[in-house]
DNA sequence: CTTGACCCTATAGTGGCTAGAGGGTGCAGC
DNA sequence: GCTGCACCCTCTAGCCACTATAGGGTCAAG
């Protein structure tokens, strides 16, 4: 027969680690619902709220973005159905994330590939400045 | 004694793989100079735009800010100079890029063990929505 | 003299926030 | 009561590096 308490913003920007202008941003844009509010105004909170914030905020630090996070949400509210979809939405989000690496994997080899090119001496003979200037783009 | 012939920003758009839209961009935004009009009112790019363009596109490849490369294209004019500034601000780059690598490997593998996790069936025995839910947040 | 490829400006939108102005609320201490 | 302070409210604008759209003008070929 406890109810939940009722969380100021404050309080669930601290218990989520999340900013309160970001959380006014998530309802704004519709992903986290409008609480109630109290006579003076002000946004009060159940553990409903501060679930679906916590579930927001451990997607977003795996990087997914905040449509696939409402797909995700979408398809947690959806419990008799079958889990492939969440599989498929995590697989392609990795692949992704994995090809983001391979570029930035590619962009650090170059640049270290520059760096070590480079001799010292005066900007003119700077070879990190050459290969800037004249060398191909990458492919 | 050949002038360098005059290019129009289609032209210089093809010879440096640049989209109409962002040669006016960096106009705008004072990366690269404004060029004379013709009459007709067309930009008239000569090559030292178009070098001045390319040096810029490469290093945009390499993932440098454009800040960044205003700071490189101010240190490549100063050709007397010591060209350690350069090699500072490579290295300053490659340090974000590589700490970015290691931030995206992080993700990838926590993505590969939630994905491992999950032996199918509905949404709600599901092992990464589980996870999504009640997980603590990264560290 | 019309077609069509090319060019011009200006404005607004993207994602995921962040910053600031200008004000209201609620509670403790005096 | 009254003041100070932490907290809350809305609204607008800004960040980066573009991208998109509307509504025009230019120019050479057929
Ligand atoms: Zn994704
Ligand atoms: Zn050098
Ligand atoms: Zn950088
Ligand atoms: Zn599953």
């Amino acid at each position: 027969m406890t109810e939940p308490s009722l969380l100021r913003i404050g309080d669930l920007a601290a218990a989520t680690g999340t900013k309160i202008v970001t959380i006014r941003y998530y309802e704004k844009i519709g992903l986290l619902p409008a609480p109630p509010r109290t006579g003076g105004n002000y946004r009060a909170y159940s553990t409903t709220h501060r679930e679906r914030l916590s579930f927001i905020r451990r997607s977003r630090a795996l990087g997914f973005t905040l449509d696939e996070i409402r797909e995700l949400l979408e398809l947690s509210a959806d419990t008799e159905r079958d889990c492939a979809a969440v599989d498929r939405l995590v697989t392609s989000h990795l692949v992704e994330v994995e090809d983001k690496i391979a570029d930035l994997q590619r962009l650090a080899s170059e640049l270290r590939r520059m760096k070590e090119s480079c001799r010292g001496g005066t900007i003119d003979d700077c070879r990190i400045i050459e290969a800037l200037s004249s060398q191909p783009t990458l492919p």
